[in-house]
RNA sequence: GUGGAUGUAGCUCAGUUGGUUAGAGCGUCAGGUUGUGGCCCUGAAGGCCGUGGGUUCGAGUCCCAUCAUUCACC
């Protein structure tokens, strides 16, 4: 169930009840792929760095360890000790990004394991009973990906594809939810939106899905090769599409500036690996812009990454010691990185929820979309 | 002490029969990273080629001496 509390222009301040528990929006999902988050922050832990939804991989846990074995422990909130919401992607952008010697065909995807080179077939209803294994609150359809930019008739015979996809995973999900043993019979489903860098393709794919009557609608296909101008574009052109009273994920993205223009066009969900992976080499995001505590010019500083920020790093450490623990290779560095920048990213959209329950949006918008994209100065 | 081997970037090493401005990997410095393969990409700085002499139009390369490191044998 979702209910809009308050809008400022296109933003929107909301609420999803699940079963799992409530989300706050606009929110931003932590991702975690392995059922872990990369950097070795534990479950509980995710909790206090506020975050609302880990986000989970279809492709990665079916290959590793087995969407059966995680069914058999209890499905993968149980699995990895996580008390609130999970969504699971649907393993379509693993199978275009990441896996060999695919073939797509109308039934689904014939591709080789990254692990193993293993032959494995993926196709929407294959998605719908691993991410019913799994157990998630939220499952996410099974579409294809592609790469920007890409031909025209190729990005709308691909579209329309995915939006028959869409109906067998419908399909498949309704069935599943309906079994006796099913783990979590209230499973959710998104669909995704796709149509390349082509306005028309993109509403006419959007029209389409929109009368699916789908428990949230999502755009996909962005951040994946076309600039930033060309992303916002094609929100704009899309959000106007899209179900008001159904929350809207953009997929994979993106930089704080691009989450604060995002809300600003009416989006509710948000997730990306930049946080973390970011994290891993040194790059960290603050209130006064982004920061590569790897420079030269840290080696000494013995003040926290972000003066007032309340993570666990910036409680404990200095950026002298979180420079050299990442020189140095030490687990302990990229923990304590990945921390801080989860922690930043869950602070941005609390901040962003404020603004939107205290009517004050558009100042904050204008302010930090400079800022957050600024190096620090010092 | 005798004989051999090796000395080129911070480290490990390429460098043709002597021929433009001596290269690579790693490290360092600085950018990038968008539904995650603990990756990957881009750029930059950094050299009296152990030292001194010689041969030559021209030497990292050939010759002599010397120093250092190292191995073998006394």
């Amino acid at each position: 169930m979702f209910t809009l509390i308050r809008t400022e222009d296109r933003a929107r301040r909301g609420r999803l009840e699940t079963v799992h528990g409530t989300i706050e929006t606009p929110v931003f999902m932590n991702v975690g792929t392995c059922a872990a988050i990369k950097g070795g922050v534990s479950a509980p832990e995710l909790a206090e760095l506020h975050c609302q939804v880990e986000l989970s991989n279809t492709y990665h846990l079916h290959i590793r360890p087995g969407d059966g074995l995680i069914r058999d422990l209890g499905g993968i909130r149980r699995f990895m000790n996580w008390q609130g919401p999970v969504l699971t992607d649907s393993g379509g952008f693993q199978v275009f990004s990441l896996a060999g010697l695919r073939k797509i065909k109308e039934e689904g995807v014939y591709f080789a394991s990254h692990i193993d080179g293993k032959r494995i077939f993926m196709g929407p209803e294959e998605s719908m009973r691993i991410q019913s294994n799994l157990a998630s609150t939220i499952a996410m359809a099974f579409d294809e990906c592609i790469e920007n930019p890409a031909p025209y008739d190729y990005v709308k015979a691909s579209s329309e594809r995915t939006a028959r996809w869409l109906l067998r995973c419908r399909d498949e999900m309704a069935r599943l939810n309906s079994l006796p043993d099913t783990i979590n019979p209230h499973q959710m489903l998104f669909g995704i939106n796709q149509g390349g860098t082509y306005d028309d393709l993109r509403i006419a794919n959007m029209e389409t899905i929109a009368s699916y009557g789908l428990d949230g609608y999502a755009i996909g296909g962005l951040a994946v090769g076309e600039d930033t101008e060309t992303m916002y574009h094609i929100i704009d052109v899309v959000e106007p599409h899209m179900p008001k009273d159904k929350p809207r994920y953009l997929m994979g993205v993106g930089t704080p500036v691009n989450i604060l223009e995002s809300v600003h066009l009416g989006v509710d969900f948000f997730d990306c690996v930049m946080p973390s992976r970011n994290a891993r080499h040194g790059n960290l995001f603050t209130w006064r812009g982004k920061m590569n505590v790897l420079n030269e010019k840290y080696l000494r500083d013995p003040r926290p990454i972000d003066e007032g920020c309340g993570c666990p790093a910036c409680r404990a450490h200095s950026r002298a010691y979180i420079r050299h623990l990442i020189k140095a290779k030490e687990a302990l560095g990229m923990r304590l990185a990945v921390m801080h920048n989860l922690w930043f990213y869950n602070d941005l959209m609390q901040k962003i929820r404020d603004a939107l329950d205290g009517g004050y949006f558009g100042q904050f918008y204008e302010k930090y979309r400079v800022v957050l994209g600024e190096r620090v100065a010092d």
